[in-house]
DNA sequence: AGAGCTACCTGAAGGC
DNA sequence: TGCCTTCAGGTAGCTC
């Protein structure tokens, strides 16, 4: 589900909550999603104040008052949820119900001005994580650090998206896939935006003309800022805090479209081919 | 360097 | 109704 998009309409929804507010009756439900939950981390989140929330690549940081930055990765089918219920948010939710097997993480996030709201974390697939580093043990971590520039930024531009494809054998779908080059695509929006720019997956990097970065710069900021606008892409189960849909799902020009016409007058049927290991959708015939 | 495969994990969908 | 396979927004690790 998440890509940048996703996690952007993530943080939006969770920003009225948290910004501010004190974190308390923190619950694990199991001791692991992809990695282990951090030693103590119901006690670290405790009483502890959300300064602010960012998003970086596909994470999510939210800035502690105790010198901690909580990051969570949604991996394929994290979800935050925002429960408003007016009962003792503290009491119930000891006992998670049998339909909630998904359910691994809460939280009770309290404002200054007393009101507040449970926060839960869903996650079947188990993909996704949490994580807790002091700031100096985030900005070095190596992972951390090969993340490539955000793709809204400034520091994207045909120049950038040149100098990381000079020289290259790889493909365009693999060069967008990569995070270390620009941090944030992933599956669907690199699709859209290879449309966009009708620029074949398989385009040698090497290959890509000054006009042609250009053109594949703007899709993919054009693509990522209509589905932030649309508040995401809805696939089975991604939601915002709120639990509200996205709907760029709906604009889709390529992805699952597999057979279908291109919505391009010069356009044929859109086809999908397998690339490390992931489908890619384009337009044989509008895509070069 | 880059392609290709595996792994992690659950659920949905389709074929029979 | 089952049982099987395939596929899914992510990342990481291995081999060749």
């Amino acid at each position: 589900m998440p890509e940048l998009p996703e996690v952007e309409t993530v943080k939006r929804g969770l920003e009225p909550y948290l910004t501010d507010a004190r974190l308390s009756d923190t619950r694990l439900h199991r001791a692991n999603l992809r990695y282990d939950f951090p030693r103590d981390f119901a006690r670290h989140l405790d009483g502890a104040t959300v300064l602010r929330l960012e998003r970086r690549a596909k994470y999510l940081l939210a800035h502690l008052d105790t010198q901690r930055i909580w990051v969570t990765h949604l991996g394929m089918t994290g979800r935050f949820q925002i429960d408003h219920s007016d009962e003792d948010l503290g009491q119930y939710y000891h006992q998670v119900a049998p339909d909630e097997k998904h359910l691994h993480f809460q939280t009770v996030a309290t404002k200054p001005d007393g009101s507040r709201v449970r926060l839960d974390f869903y996650d079947p697939r188990r993909f996704g994580f949490m994580l807790l580093f002091t700031p100096g043990e985030l900005y070095e971590a190596g992972w951390y650090r090969s993340l490539g520039v955000e793709p809204l930024s400034d520091a994207l531009d045909a120049d950038y998206l040149l100098s990381k494809a000079h020289g290259r054998t790889l493909n365009l779908k693999a060069l967008l896939m990569a995070q270390g080059g620009i941090a944030g695509l992933g599956n669907i929006y690199v699709c859209e935006a290879l449309y966009r720019a009708r620029l074949h997956p398989e385009h040698r990097a090497g290959d890509l003309t000054k006009k042609q970065a250009g053109a594949l710069v703007d899709a993919i900021k054009s693509v990522l800022s209509d589905a932030i606008a649309a508040g995401g892409s809805s696939i089975s189960d991604f939601a915002a805090a709120s639990g509200e849909l996205g709907y760029f799902q709906h604009r889709f020009c390529v992805y699952d479209r597999e057979g279908k016409p291109c919505l391009r007058e010069d356009g044929g049927i859109i086809e999908r081919r397998v690339h490390q290991g992931r489908s890619s959708f384009f337009c044989p015939k509008c895509q070069k």
